[in-house]
DNA sequence: TTCTGTAACAGAATGGTATTCTGTATCTGT
DNA sequence: ACAGATACAGAATACCATTCTGTTACAGAA
């Protein structure tokens, strides 16, 4: 059983292996250097390859950093997913998002990181269209899973808007801090109370 | 009495007009744009001033940048510290944190959304180690108003460093999705609703 | 196997943009 | 009024993303 390697899974095989290797070079230099420090021609020298082939790969620079944020996109979603399709109740789900959520950033603490420092970028550029269609299609799914679980126990007495802030708000602040080193204990260890505290704080 | 302006306040009279005028425009474009597609010639045609003018102020693109964040972290932690600085007890102290974030970023919705996109720009950069300062000093002062305050109903059950993160977390993820129109409805709003989840979330 | 079209790659040439540099004017304190 | 510093202007420079042209490796059809 080899392990899950989030690129390998994404771009299979031997034709990709350059593609791989450009990606994960330039998701690196970009959380190590920043987006704008990071040059082509870094990229280039760190996988022995042209500019061209990275033009023909990926147009442009902003190519490489919407390829990478889908890619870390999808990844994050199917984890959710599968996470929540074992769930039953509502207080199963709140703890599921919040458990899968954390574990994934955990997981893959430099596709976290950069995930965060990217959305802007994505959502300004030439593909704020499909981040766009991706977060209603996201958001949709989970309003539907929510709603299809939470009959017993009296319902949702908050506007849906906010729900998805109150369940993830505040993991999603504590691991930012934590990728950012402003903190140290890892996020992993207050999961169950960033569960319960979301349980809590969605009650009426 | 004249209406408050942030940047009248942090770069007062005559002389300062052009740097004032510079942040003014650059924040706007940046906002409007993006960081990238801002460039200095469009800056400086809008305040109709020269190249030097703007390097002679700022040093460099990253600098207008940095002194953009500063004046808006600045003023956002100065409004926070009025607010709680009239507080008397932990439920108290957090309404008025919750409170107090969501008034700013409703009050000055251009400054947060700059402040949420510049934040990882910044943290790498020639000022990362002001910023990390700035932090801890910030966290330093809340921490110790907290601490100064909980002594009635029993303190806090939770370790301090996830308690910033219960209490804002919910707040800071619904104004991102505010400034970035994922969602419609002010956050003013759900005030009352993001403080009274933010207290209860935080009670063991 | 050979042929043909297509994808993968290489590297020089181009164009735009941040930054630097040099010079001039304006202001402030004495 | 005078000296030093600060504010501003605009041409020259340097860097970097992107384009363009050509070459090589591959996949499927004949």
């Amino acid at each position: 059983m080899s392990r899950y390697n989030i690129l390998e899974n994404r771009f299979p095989g031997r034709r990709a292996a350059l593609k791989r290797e450009i990606l994960e070079q330039a998701l690196h230099c970009f959380n190590e250097f920043g987006v704008d420090a990071t040059t082509i021609d870094v990229i280039k020298a760190r996988c022995e390859t042209s500019v061209g082939a990275i033009y023909h790969h990926f147009g442009n620079k902003e190519g490489i950093l919407s390829a990478l944020f889908f890619v870390a996109v999808d990844d994050q979603g199917q984890h959710l997913k599968q996470a929540l399709a074992k769930t039953t109740n509502l207080r199963e789900a709140v703890y599921s998002i919040v458990s899968s959520y954390v574990g994934w950033v955990v997981a893959h603490p430099d596709w976290a990181r950069f995930l965060f420092q990217s959305r802007s970028a994505v959502a300004k550029g030439p593909y704020h269209q499909e981040l766009k269609d991706r977060n209603v299609e996201h958001y949709q799914e989970l309003k539907e899973k929510l709603l299809g679980v939470e009959t017993e126990g009296g319902g949702i007495g908050h506007p849906f808007e906010i729900l998805a802030s109150l369940i993830i708000g505040p993991s999603e602040n504590y691991c930012r801090a934590w990728l950012a080193s402003r903190v140290q204990t890892s996020p992993d260890e207050y999961r169950e109370i960033f569960a319960e505290a979301a349980w809590r704080s969605i009650q009426t």
